[in-house]
Formats: C-alpha cells, sequence, structure tokens
DNA sequence: TAAGGAATTAATCGCTCGCTTAATTATTTA
DNA sequence: TAAATAATTAAGCGAGCGATTAATTCCTTA
C-alpha cells in the first residue's frame, strides 16, 4: 500500500475556514453544459471538477434541472438587464433612434461576455440552450428575455415604420441566430479561413455583426 | 392472465416477405436525435418508435455514433449537392451573379427541406449539430460542407470585390447561424407573434431570409 | 459551553445506458 | 435440397446515471 501524497482523502463533515463550493459548481456546471449540452453533462463529471461529491450538488441544488435553471438565470438575467438599460440610455437622448444603435445596444451585453472563459462558455451553452430539453428551455427563456425583446421591438418598429410588427420579430430572430452563431465559436471559421484575424480565436468584432444585422433589419420589404 | 389482442409477440429470426427496418431506423432517429439531441437520444427508445430490438440497430450500424453518422451524411450529403447544382447553374447564366441569385441558391435546399415531417426534423438536428458531441460534429461537417461552402464564397467575394475573402466568410456563417435558427423553429416566434402568419407554423418565406441575408452580405464595411 | 444548524462524505439504491452473444427463422445460393 | 447467409429476438453484462440517507465535522448562537 503506498500513500498517495498530497491528496489528502477528505473526510466527511464542514471544513475549516471558508468555502465557495456553490459557486464552484456553478462555474464549472456552466462550462460542461456548454461543452456537452445539458444531457450530455452528468453530475458525477460536474462533483469531480470541483472536487465534491454529487450529494453536495443535491444539497444545494436540489436536482440537475434546477442546477441548470440556476446556471441559466445567473447571467441571462444580467444580459436581460444590460440591454434594457442599454435601451434606456439611448431613448433617453432622442425619441429617433437608428437602427444601428438599437442593434449595437442589443448585441453589445453579449459580446462583452467573450472577454471571459465562464462568459463564453455561457454564449455556447445559451446557443445550445434553443435546443435543449424544450420545455425547460422554453421556460427560461421565456422569463428572462421576452421583456427586453419586447421592448427592442417596439424600438426597431418605431426605427422602421415600413416594416409590419411581425415583420420586425422575424428579423429580430434572424439577428439572434446570426450572432449566437458567430459569438458562439462553433462556426469553424478558423478551418474555413486560416489566419484570418490578427488576434487568433477572436473572429468578430462588434461593428462588423452591426453592420450586417442592422443591413438586415433595413433590407427593402419583400412582401 | 388476459391475452393482448392485435400485439402478437414477435419471434426471432427473419421475418418472411420484405422489412425496410434499416429505413424506419434512419428515419426515427432523424426525428429523435433532432428533438432530444445525440446524448438524450437512447437506442432503445429509438428501437421502440420502430418496434425492434435495440441489437437490430447495432446490427445494422454498429454504434449509436455511427448511426448518428448515416443520419447525418443521408440529407447533409443532398443539401450540398444541390447548393452545388445551384450554383452552377447561375454561373451558366453568368458570369457576375447577384448576391441575390447567390443567397437564393445557397438556401434554396434548406428551405425546401422544410416541406416533410423529415426534412425539419433534419433541419432541427442540423441547427443543433453545431454543438453536438464536437469531434463528430466537426468532422461531418467538414466532410459535407466544405467544398460548397467554398465555391460560394469565390462566387461572394466576386460578386463582392470590396470585401476581404476572411470577411466574405464571416459574413457567411451569420447567414448561416440566421438561417439555421430561422428554419429549426425553436425561436418562439409564435408566442412573441400570436397569429403572425397566414399559414400556421410557418414563419419564413424564402424572400424574406434572402432579403435580410442579402443586404447583410452587401453592408458596408466597417474596416 | 452546550445546542442547533451548515457543509460535507460514504455508501448505495434502482434505473437506464450502449452493446454483445447466442439462438432462431426465412431466404438465397450451390 | 442442403448449406450458407440475412434478419431478427431474448437475455443480460458492466458501467454510469440522478438521487437519497446516514454519519460526520465545523461554525454560530444562546
Amino acid at each position: 500500500m503506498v500513500e498517495i501524497v498530497g491528496q489528502r482523502r477528505k473526510r466527511p463533515g464542514r471544513p475549516e475556514g471558508q468555502t465557495h463550493s456553490r459557486e464552484d459548481i456553478l462555474d464549472a456546471s456552466e462550462i460542461l453544459f456548454a461543452e456537452l449540452g445539458y444531457a450530455g453533462t452528468s453530475l458525477r463529471y460536474v462533483a469531480e471538477r470541483v472536487d465534491i461529491t454529487t450529494a453536495l450538488i443535491t444539497y444545494y441544488f436540489g436536482s440537475k434541472e434546477n442546477l441548470f435553471r440556476e446556471v441559466f438565470l445567473r447571467k441571462g438575467r444580467e444580459i436581460a438587464k444590460s440591454r434594457m438599460q442599454g435601451l434606456a440610455a439611448i431613448l433617453a437622448e432622442t425619441d429617433a433612434p437608428q437602427v444601428e444603435d438599437l442593434v449595437r445596444a442589443f448585441l453589445a451585453p453579449s459580446i462583452k461576455l467573450r472577454e471571459t472563459r465562464q462568459g463564453l462558455a455561457f454564449l455556447r451553452l445559451h446557443s445550445r440552450l434553443h435546443m435543449e430539453p424544450e420545455a425547460l428551455s422554453y421556460e427560461l427563456r421565456r422569463e428572462v428575455y421576452d421583456e427586453s425583446t419586447r421592448a427592442y421591438a417596439t424600438a426597431f418598429l418605431a426605427a422602421l415604420p415600413e416594416l409590419t410588427e411581425a415583420t420586425v420579430y422575424r428579423r429580430m430572430s434572424l439577428m439572434i441566430g446570426a450572432y449566437l452563431y458567430a459569438f458562439s465559436d462553433t462556426n469553424r471559421l478558423e478551418e474555413l479561413v486560416p489566419e484570418q484575424s490578427p488576434t487568433p480565436g477572436i473572429f468578430y468584432d462588434l461593428d462588423e455583426i452591426v453592420a450586417f444585422a442592422s443591413a438586415g433589419m433595413r433590407a427593402k420589404s419583400v412582401a
């Protein structure tokens, strides 16, 4: 029997001093849900990453579904709040905002998340959320995003009076699809266009997506 | 003991006459992978839908991963082929095609799939594929789509000479993200805009997406 | 300083997973 | 018509799943 050094066996019971297991679990889950999806992520794997047991996850979150819910709401609410603040800032300056300003304010909170590893994980998680367990996905997205989406739709409608309300919503969906795909970094751009970017791994800047999406929003209606 | 009527127990061994179990398995898998994702779909569930045992799935496909591969390649190759034919048809008519024509030819094979239940399932599957088991996803997409994507990129670059090659690829990615999100029907448009469409459940027509994406491709470059 | 609560592990339960093996039956080939 | 092959089920293996329970230890409060 060889004793394993530097990997002292944990004993049960409350450890000395303070821990941050709850936050650690949320962080690790965010990354694993993003990489492996909801069904593909096991609580055992999360526990291993955080160096705890699965029972502790149950202790804090009750169930896997609820863990996912908390992971999603944590950053989702932040994004929604930032979007609302961005819109309020625009409307405080002018009654007739430009399409570009609206698009930029809508997308900026997401692109900001890309600056951190955890934020990037969230964007990927989010990008796959629109397919994940459907009932859960719809519920969470409704709770988090409906209010801000409707507020922007109203503003877009004012800025683009020749469009119908339904067309505005459809085009916003196209915009959302575009940025989710671009920001989730699963588009294999690095394979298709080698050495295209001065900063490796960063393919888009906000201006470029704003230019694309604004032009799309403004496109002459075909109906 | 009550005998169950009309549900005669299957005996082992080759059944009389011809069957189409292999195709049935592919069809059922396509729908379940689309609804539940790769990790979320169990072979038992597929087998149940087709009314066979899981051993028969292994018999035909070897493994779950390989089943997914065949499901994806079946329609993916069709799409890629249609795209190449569409591009060839355009280039046969003119040396300087319009952006709109290229966008339309690129997207048409996908929107055509929406006409059938199986095709719609494939689009959803495809929409989530960009996240699924990553190694597998990248391999399949490379195999199926790289050739046609490069061919269109060349054509776009000729039609939009003020853009760099890298920008063309990035914008094509935005276009792809937009149509995948729109076509996968997970955007909750029906929740956000009630009774918006004359044909329930059909939210987009090709013209609308072509208008949006073409305007985006043409957007004045910000660099 | 005793009691109660908070944070943790060990152990394990019942289920479901992908996959394999052996047996069985119908069809095709020699 | 006998042998080979194709198509199928029954049974079950080992592994991993989410979740529960009981025990344990530390911290806070009375």
